[in-house]
DNA sequence: GGGAGACTTCTACATGACGTAGAAATGATT
DNA sequence: AATCATTTCTACGTCATGTAGAAGTCTCCC
């Protein structure tokens, strides 16, 4: 239900970004970021799209639920639903979901599941 | 970079399916599967699908990795490279690592799973 | 109040993935 | 060799996505 195209994953990271540090969330200040994230790693680079791209790709999410706007203020203030990390892990449970045998999905998936991971896992499941 | 359509989805339901019953997976034994499980839950139903449009989709399915064939018997034999739950592990790996702070989901993605699947994982992950 | 510029909405097009399948080629069977 | 099964080629419609111009709407300043 919720596949992300090159673009509209890298707004959503802008978006995200911005989230992190609490800015306004504008199309001027996505778009900022963008063009400033040029030399980054790896994404959807450079070559600054046009301003309607960005609004284009904004009311798509919008439309699929992952962003929100705000329409009172004048520039408009966008801003993801979920913040990475719970879209994320939603993302995951839709994939577990995907499959008739969850538990045995669990098993290949902690098989090959980072040590750190698997401590961290060991916490958060701690004994109760 | 492995989303599935769903004729594609349904067909790797067949040969996973065929794979647990340990069948030849040819075509032939995919379209029997195919239409005899028409009166099934959700997925792809009914109106038999044309043989070449079954073939064409495992083609793609090959291309993409998922699907291997033996090209040695006549009719050739089909089947998936991962079962259902190691491909499906593998999805969530995927998911998983599209996020630069894995740990925290993580723990999101702990604090959404049932009972039971907790249960689960605590034994997997059991002090080693 | 009217104009300029910022911001948003509409509309549109190209490309690629996917569902769908006919036509043609190839292999098996008798 | 003729016939039938199987596979490969080719093709088309639709939909998602990247991309953006044209036009409409708001704000702000003079």
């Amino acid at each position: 239900m919720a596949s992300l195209g090159d673009l509209e994953r890298a707004v959503m990271d802008l978006l995200w970004a911005g989230q992190e540090a609490a800015t306004a969330n504008t199309l001027r200040d996505l778009l900022a970021k963008s063009t400033r994230a040029e030399g980054g790693s790896a994404g959807h680079e450079g070559k600054d799209l046009a301003v309607t791209t960005v609004l284009t790709v904004l009311s798509r999410l919008e439309r699929k639920g992952l962003v929100e706007r705000e329409r009172g203020t004048r520039p408009h203030r966008y801003q993801s639903v979920s913040s990475r990390e719970e879209h994320t892990a939603e993302l995951m449970h839709e994939v577990l979901g995907s499959a008739p045998d969850r538990e045995a999905v669990l098993a290949r998936f902690i098989g090959s599941v980072t040590d750190t991971e698997a401590e961290t896992l060991r916490k958060l499941l701690g004994r109760n």
